[in-house]
RNA sequence: GGCCCCUUCGUCUAGUGGUCCAGGACACCGGGUUCUCAGUCCGGUAAUCGCGGGUUCGAAUCCCGCAGGGGUCACCA
């Protein structure tokens, strides 16, 4: 039995979102959990689609998440170059093995010719076959004409892991070209190459390709060349569930993800979780469980929307089983500028209270704010407040100086904070929905934070006496 | 238009002839948790399983038809 062998193979024209990540996520896991290899190959034969810097963005993203591979471009391996373009000697000999059994020929017509037999094509609602027109004398490799393929049509049926049996007829079947006039392949016929050379076991790949395979099977034909097992990943729609996910709707870049404070295996539990589940009720797994739980059979045939409101849920749902110490060293570039001359051990307790309330860890920097300055005096927060409203400022006033007195005598210890306030609360008379919120909005000045002791605790006795002083001085 | 694929709560899905007048999760709505937000706990709304025929004692599950949606028909991948 020789070793599962899969491959991502991205073209770099400067863009990867979830759902194009969630192809290569699959690849990787079936390599992964067969103890198998995980290829990257760039495709980069159409030079003018090419966006200067997306290979390293490919690599950055695939690191990013975890998803190392064996052999790629940057780290070579026994059937490189990885790149494509470095190849074009490759494609050449196997296109000219194609014209030698007189199963490729080149193009005779000009592009206007061709154009208008699709547009006659269209015109009797007919599907535009090439090989309709097929020349009667067959000229071999011309330099400078593009190069096509001479099909054999038929009808096939083969099988798809994640679709299962299919059957496809002849009429997908027509002379395509597989090498352009500029001398690069196309990716019909590149892909096919490179997988045998590469000895790629299982194709993964999105479902605008599954229309092609009729003729990739004919080209394998041709080649003498077994096909590798072929496993089609539906696509991943908008949220308006109609298109396919692209850049309109909201489908940020993956990498953008994770500039926000996405943690990887959030990501990659969503990706999995989309189109995929293991039969049972769990609904999130770590990706070393993915490894052990994941199988290509049950991907959903159908396509999955992109709810990003589940991502949002999965990511906090991360972020608070995080052990805290590992949040921490995750969190530093999220904190306010502010936070630059405080130790670590009280950026981690901040962290620690705002650990149950973050979605993603770009949320730090507003949510933390106030551990680190004094905001300005926000007259909202009581004004908009139903219950504070109603108070004269006189009233806040002594409420505020009550306050004070009493936490002045206190250690500054949670629970002494918690014993003293509540004996207040008893000697005022009054509701913690009033008490405690005009202390938590003076020594804040936000419409939210943790909980009231722990938050005054973390301030410190000086500071919080402060604010408090301050709140009062602005009646 | 040809060829091909898809169709269970708003969303992701469980489900492969009876235990499903359909289960879980997200979202949403109530309530509890001494203050806010979040979290958490409890509860709720939500799918006549795209539609129509069959087969069967019995169908989301099998068969046939239809409809809707999507992909593809490039010297793009």
């Amino acid at each position: 039995m020789n070793k599962i062998r899969t491959r991502f193979a991205p073209s770099p024209t400067g863009y990867l979102h979830v759902g194009s990540l969630r192809t290569a996520l699959f690849a990787w896991l079936l390599a992964r959990q067969n103890k198998g290899q995980f290829i990257l190959r760039i495709e980069d034969t159409d030079k003018n689609r090419e966006v200067e810097g997306s290979i390293e963005h490919i690599i950055k993203s695939l690191k990013s998440l975890g998803l190392n591979y064996d052999e790629g471009p940057d780290i070579n391996g026994p059937y490189g170059p990885y790149r494509q373009s470095d190849r074009l000697d490759i494609y050449k000999e196997w296109a000219l093995k194609l014209v030698q059994k007189g199963r490729a020929y080149a193009e005779e017509y000009s592009e206007e010719e061709i154009e208008n037999f699709r547009i006659e094509a269209k015109k009797s609602k007919e599907p535009f076959l090439y090989r309709n027109y097929r020349p009667k004398e067959l000229k071999g490799y011309t330099k400078g004409k593009a190069l096509r393929f001479k099909s054999d049509p038929k009808d096939y049926s083969y099988n798809d892991l994640i679709y299962g049996d299919l059957k496809t007829s002849k009429e997908a079947i027509d002379d395509f070209i597989i090498l352009k006039s500029d001398g690069y392949p196309t990716y019909n016929f590149a892909h096919i190459i490179d997988d045998y050379l590469m000895q790629i076991t299982h194709i993964i790949r999105s479902s605008e390709f599954l229309a092609s395979v009729p003729k990739f099977l004919n080209l394998y034909e041709a080649l003498d060349i077994k096909a590798p097992q072929f496993a089609t990943v539906p696509a991943v729609l908008g949220p308006d569930g109609k298109k396919k996910l692209s850049k309109r709707d909201n489908a940020k870049d993956a990498l953008d993800y994770l500039k926000e404070g996405y943690l990887k295996e959030a990501l990659t539990s969503f990706m999995a979780t989309l189109g995929w589940n293991d039969g049972t009720e769990q609904e999130i797994f770590s990706l070393n469980e993915l490894i052990e739980k994941f199988s290509i059979e049950k991907v959903q045939r159908s396509p999955a929307n992109f709810d990003e409101k589940r991502l949002i849920y999965i990511n906090g749902y991360f972020i608070r089983n995080l052990d805290l110490d590992k949040l921490y060293d995750l969190s530093k570039e999220f904190w306010p500028k502010e936070a630059s001359g405080y130790d670590d051990l009280y950026k981690k307790k901040v962290l620690g209270l705002l650990k149950e309330r973050l979605k993603y860890l770009s949320e730090l920097k507003d949510l933390s704010i106030f551990f680190f300055r004094e905001l300005e005096i926000n007259e909202s927060l009581i004004k908009d407040n139903s219950k504070l409203s109603v108070l004269t400022n006189k009233k806040i006033i002594e409420l505020l100086s009550a306050s004070k007195e009493t936490l002045s005598k206190s250690n500054f210890e949670v629970e002494d904070i918690k014993n003293r306030l509540n004996d207040l609360l008893i000697k005022l008379d009054q509701k913690p929905a009033i008490l405690f919120s005009l202390i938590r909005i003076a020594t804040t000045q936000s419409p939210s934070s943790p909980g009231l002791f722990e938050t005054l605790n973390l301030l410190g006795k000086k500071e919080t006496l402060k604010r408090i002083d301050r709140q009062i001085a602005a009646f």
